[in-house]
DNA sequence: GCGGACTGCTTACCT
DNA sequence: ACAGGTAAGCAGTCCGCG
């Protein structure tokens, strides 16, 4: 490998000591009380000298043309700007010569040119150096961003790294590392050295079996993760507009109608509201325990009120705020005759900025699916502020059955309030888990947190790999020569329209099975990546003698010349997360607080570890690759199916498995002990005993089943009964049966427990017949998918509920939960809020009975006609009742 | 022009 | 805009039927 590095702008610095440095991690560096700054100008925020400081941000500044750091001070608690003083200016790269760049007129007379240099570059795809020519601009948007004429469009298609955002650029170039300390020292921006405890230092030491290079990355991983995140103010905003159109949202950037009432609640305890004074409506004299309550007579003075408090905090954080809050400020203050300098907020088209914090809108964070399903498990699943806060903090926004300007002011408040209070609860709840969710992400990629909140993973990642070339002195690879030098897949999906094959799925045994022990493969994909040695650069590497070093079950081969940089990150990352951070969750030594702060890292990296794979199969991804992705499944298969022919080969019998897991029935301890062995010698990978089921009830249906564990609690998994749009009714009385199927231990024990099984469908049965169900039971809740428009080539129900819904005035949105009934009628189906219980569709949901419970009736050979108690003759249609 | 077989769309789930 | 694999229900179409 050849260390080129591009080092033209990047002046190290000494790192400092900063005095701190025994605290343990996670915890609040400090408190500063009484906080209300009066506002400074810009000139004040500047100082050439600054004690610890945390980025909060980097930006551009278009006035000042350079990039300028947004820091908070530990000391003070104020936010300081640093402005760029090394020069460094916005370029991209080409492969002409200077003076062939020179010699093309639209660039020799381009008027945001700066300037052009030679620089040497590492080409990992085709593992040989580069001399490439560095095209220097004043500003940023001179390389792209304008409509035309910019750099990147006179030169295509021989340009590179032409579309990196240029704070981004900046902060690859000069290292800075957002939400990690710094300090002005005589105008210079210094890193604080972070020092590592002498445990955590022992920890890198007894690392034997990982190589020098991992062990730097793990260093760096860890001085970013122990150093504590500090406490911040957070300011929440949430504002209500009045419209005279219910159950319409107005729209922000007409900004038609005024702001009444807007709630400040911040993270030092104060919680605010200010209420626009209707001249027709005279106001009320009203306490609300522990708030302020204020009264404006003019909208301008609630406005600069409020701009004045988003101007005194480093973070301020909305709920949608991009879209709406922040946007309707923005617009009515303009419509006021604010002056732009006067307001607070920065508009872009898809976010909104404040002048000297940072703003922060959760609501896209919690809509992010990584963030969904790994950091928050699922919890939550509709996309709004009362879907998100009901779930995870119990409560949920006030009802109000009229519209905004019909509240009274005292109602008004009481709502405004809480949405704002709900939204502070979703930002600190469980120790300020979500903050320091982003923090971690934000230091392991670089991210600034405001990108962060707003970006995907794979933006993360690729901030992640795009720092690591440009530190390593690498040529970020182009999109399209990454798919032109490493083609498409090479195998063939099992769903059609999919790019490559991925997870194995073996067929269950059907039936009841007693003592099951499941095997799992600890992160099967990240390991298949490190140990295989995957990344972008070495599957279907440039090299001839790596040819023959075939990927199973593939056409693809991988290098055995370079360690491949996804690869090493990953790996490096998955093993500070089992070997630190995990088992440092899992210490009870450990006062509480910290346990925290180490599981939410071990949470926030298995985020990015577990999207890794991922990454590489989506054809948004700069990184994107599909040999990568394919190959990682390879492996994964290869993995799943030589262990269970080594299983079988012990004697241990497979009753199913599902891409990295084997369930064992059965189990000898030695022959297990034995294949885990095995797996760790023959295959790299580890694997173990995730859980241990008492029994296991399998219909013939893959990726559904029913384990009971040893203590009676049951997974279900899969099965209808279960779903989140399965009728309650139906769901009650699945849970009656997995209650039933917890007390069972044994085989003789199944006898009774099948009858009164039997009986149990049967009773639903007779509640369905009698129809002794409320609508609400027997509605069915599915989510709107897309906008009503979108739907072109079929009408399902739910949305023909919708359409039902709309006709009679109610606003239907995306994601929304439609809950609908099924009824007899041509249309067949029917909102709740339109049904009556006398037209239910008895037949269908007795269809619905049926299924929900065949899977489980089926493997415990219970017949479902015979349990509803219906005969042959029934069954045909005759009935003697 | 009717009805069953089939395909494709949609949602929600599993890993 | 991280991936692919599976189940279930319905909508709409195809195709055979003298």
């Amino acid at each position: 490998m050849r260390p080129l590095t591009l080092d033209s702008f990047y002046k190290k610095e000494e790192p400092e000591r900063s005095g701190e440095v025994e605290k343990p991690p996670g915890i609040e560096v400090e408190r500063v009380e009484g906080y209300r700054e009066s506002r400074r100008s810009i000139e004040d925020r500047r100082p050439s000298n600054l004690g610890s400081s945390i980025v909060l941000s980097v930006d551009y500044d278009g006035a000042e043309g350079c990039a300028y750091v947004k820091l908070y001070s530990l000391e003070d608690s104020r936010v300081y700007f640093w402005y760029d003083n090394t020069g460094h200016k916005p370029y991209c790269l080409t492969d002409m010569s200077i003076d062939e760049v020179k010699r093309i007129p639209e660039i020799a007379s381009h008027k945001g040119l700066e300037g052009f240099e030679e620089v040497k570059l590492y080409d990992a795809v085709n593992d040989e150096e580069k001399v490439m020519t560095k095209i220097i601009a004043k500003d940023p948007l001179s390389i792209g961003g304008k409509p035309s004429g910019s750099i990147r469009d006179i030169l295509q298609p021989r340009v590179w790294e032409a579309n990196i955002k240029y704070h981004d650029c900046y902060m690859y170039d000069t290292g800075i590392i957002p939400c990690m300390p710094y300090r002005i020292v005589d105008g210079r921006l210094v890193p604080v050295e972070v020092d590592l405890t002498r445990e955590a230092i022992g920890f890198i030491d007894s690392l034997k079996d990982v190589d020098e290079e991992e062990r730097r990355l793990i260093e760096r991983w860890l001085k970013r993760l122990e150093y504590p995140v500090p406490k911040m103010k957070h300011l929440v905003l949430d504002i209500e507009v009045s419209s005279p159109y219910p159950s319409r949202i107005p729209d922000p950037r007409r900004a038609e109608y005024p702001i009444v009432a807007v709630a400040l609640v911040d993270s030092e305890g104060s919680k605010r509201i200010l209420l626009l004074e209707k001249h027709d409506k005279p106001r009320e004299d009203f306490r609300m325990e522990g708030v302020s309550v204020e009264f404006y007579k003019d909208e301008k003075l609630l406005l600069e009120e409020v701009f004045k408090a988003i101007d005194s905090y480093p973070v301020v954080v909305s709920f949608n705020g991009d879209d709406f809050d922040l946007r309707y400020l923005f617009h009515r203050a303009e419509r006021l005759g604010f002056q732009k300098s006067d307001i607070p907020v920065t508009l872009s088209r898809d976010s909104a900025s404040v002048r000297y914090g940072i703003h922060l809108d959760l609501y896209k964070f919690f809509f992010n699916r990584s963030i969904q399903v790994y950091a928050f498990k699922s919890r939550y699943y509709e996309n709004t502020l009362e879907g998100v806060a009901s779930a995870l903090l119990g409560v949920g926004k006030i009802t109000i059955d009229k519209p905004i300007s019909d509240l009274s002011y005292r109602e008004l408040a009481e709502y405004c309030l809480r949405d704002a209070e709900l939204t502070y609860g979703l930002l600190s709840y469980e120790g300020w888990l979500t903050f320091n969710l982003m923090v971690v992400l934000s230091r392991v990629t670089g991210t600034i947190l405001e990108d962060l909140c707003r970006q995907g993973v794979s933006g993360w990642i690729r901030n992640m790999l795009e720092r690591e070339h440009r530190a390593r002195g690498w040529l970020i690879p182009r999109r399209e020569d990454l798919l032109k030098f490493k083609g498409g897949a090479t195998t063939k999906a099992v769903i059609e329209g999919k790019k490559y094959r991925g997870g194995h799925v073996i067929k269950p045994e059907p039936g009841v099975h007693f003592q099951i022990a499941v095997l799992d493969f600890q992160s099967m994909y990240p390991s298949a990546m490190q140990r295989y040695n995957l990344s972008y650069e070495t599957v279907r590497c440039s090299h001839e003698e790596c040819r023959s070093n075939i990927i199973p079950g593939t056409a693809h081969w991988v290098c055995r010349r370079r360690k491949g940089v996804t690869s090493l990150l990953i790996g490096s990352l998955k093993d500070i997360r089992v070997r630190w951070y995990k088992s440092k969750a899992k210490d009870k030594s450990l006062p509480q607080s910290l346990r925290d702060w180490y599981s939410t890292v071990s949470e926030s990296l298995k985020v990015l570890i577990n999207a890794s794979y991922g990454v590489f199969g989506a054809e948004n991804f700069a990184f994107y690759c599909p040999p990568v992705a394919e190959a990682t499944a390879a492996i994964g298969r290869y993995a799943i199916e030589e262990t269970i022919k080594e299983a079988r080969r012990l004697g241990l019998h497979v009753i199913y498995g599902d891409t990295d897991s084997l369930f064992i029935e059965k189990p000898d301890p030695d022959r297990v002990a034995k294949l885990i062995q095995w797996v760790r010698s023959n295959l790299l990978m580890d694997i173990d005993v995730d859980k241990v089921y008492r029994y296991t009830v399998f219909s013939m249906r893959k990726k559904n089943y029913i384990g009971v564990y040893e203590d009676g609690s049951v997974d279900v998994k899969g099965l209808t009964g279960k779903k989140r749009n399965t009728p309650e009714f139906l769901k009650t009385a699945f849970a009656e049966m997995t209650k039933l199927l917890g007390q069972v231990t044994n085989d003789r024990e199944f006898e009774d427990v099948k009858r009164r099984i039997k009986d149990l469908v049967r009773k639903y049965y007779m509640k369905l017949k009698k129809k002794e169900l409320t609508l609400e039971e027997l509605a069915f809740k599915i989510m709107l998918g897309k906008p009503i428009e979108a739907y072109k080539k079929t009408t399902p129900q739910h949305l023909k509920a919708a359409l039902l819904l709309k006709s009679i005035g109610k606003e239907v949105d995306v994601g929304d939960i439609i809950s609908y009934v099924k009824v007899t009628g041509k249309i067949g189906v029917k909102p709740i809020e339109l049904a009556s219980l006398d037209e239910i569709d008895v037949a269908k949901y007795v269809d619905h009975l049926r299924t929900t419970f065949q899977p489980i009736l089926e493997a415990l050979d219970i017949d479902f006609n015979e349990a509803i108690g219906l005969s042959q003759l029934d069954f045909y249609g005759f009935s003697f009742a």
